[in-house]
DNA sequence: CGCCTTTCTTGACTGATTCCAGAAAATGCA
DNA sequence: TGCATTTTCTGGAATCAGTCAAGAAAGGCG
């Protein structure tokens, strides 16, 4: 599990100060996979009260660079922020209500990691999400409303 | 190739009508694989005088609703427009300039296409995005600046 | 040719994200 | 522990892509 020490850990590992906001953004982050940052930011006012939403900006920037969180961005959706890092894990997006679930890698490793060409680019990560209808949105005799 | 009649036919085939706009919007998307909004509406704008932002967002909505342009979105990019359909190309992205280029997909026809848990979600689409840098960015010895 | 529907124009507005400058807090070293 | 330095947080304003709404114009069909 992720515990507030290990997050500890994990920001001096990164040559990061240990600050309330970032634990209580990295807390906020492993709680809520794939939160928006609004989300982020009321999470993090829960925890500590007041709380800038820049400052949460800023942390969730340096998380990311510091790579101890990801921000993913489906097409027309706003940024999102992930804990699991290093697993190659992919994302199932709902075109209808945006939901967002994690799936894990298809086959083995890597099979989507090399692309057939890689026009002398040096390939680092490859990105898969998976477009279709969560069960909610794909049954129309079940309507939502 | 990309004629105007072309574009004109596959109007008409998906029930929108014909007008200029429409025409140079998708004169532009053909023209310029990968061109972010505000590119396509200085190209429109070029061809047929002044057209208002509104018209081109409007009409870049349509037409992708419409499967005629396909809209790509990468994480920290404004959305941009390709006319390469259903022949299923992925992308690779360079994390420096942000420069896109198209890869044919890797293995034959679909090897991304199958996530190993669908958790109930109907997938009609595997959308695939290599990161990295591109060969310009990835050279230090040869600075841009 | 004339009507009806769809599309384009104009202008304002929203919402996410970033920039800026000063105040506050944490770190490192003696 | 105490001080100086460095980094972070606060608060407000600004930016930028994209959207909303209402009226004017154009396309399509009989």
């Amino acid at each position: 599990m992720f515990t507030a020490a290990q997050d500890e850990l994990n920001l001096r590992g990164a040559g990061l100060r240990v600050t309330r906001p970032r634990l209580a953004v990295l807390a906020a982050v492993h709680a809520r996979p794939h939160a928006e940052t609004d989300s982020i930011i009321g999470a993090v006012r829960a925890d500590l009260g007041e709380v800038s939403h820049q400052a949460v900006y800023d942390v969730l920037r340096v998380l990311t660079s510091a790579g101890l969180v990801r921000r993913i961005q489906p097409s027309g959706s706003v940024a999102r922020y992930e804990s699991r890092l290093a697993d190659n894990h992919h994302h199932l997006v709902c075109r209808a209500c945006g939901t967002i679930v994690d799936v894990e890698c298809a086959v083995g490793v890597t099979p989507c990691l090399t692309a057939s060409e890689d026009h002398g680019f040096t390939i680092d990560e490859a990105e898969v999400v998976y477009w279709g209808l969560c069960p909610d949105c794909s049954t129309p005799d079940r309507p939502s409303t």
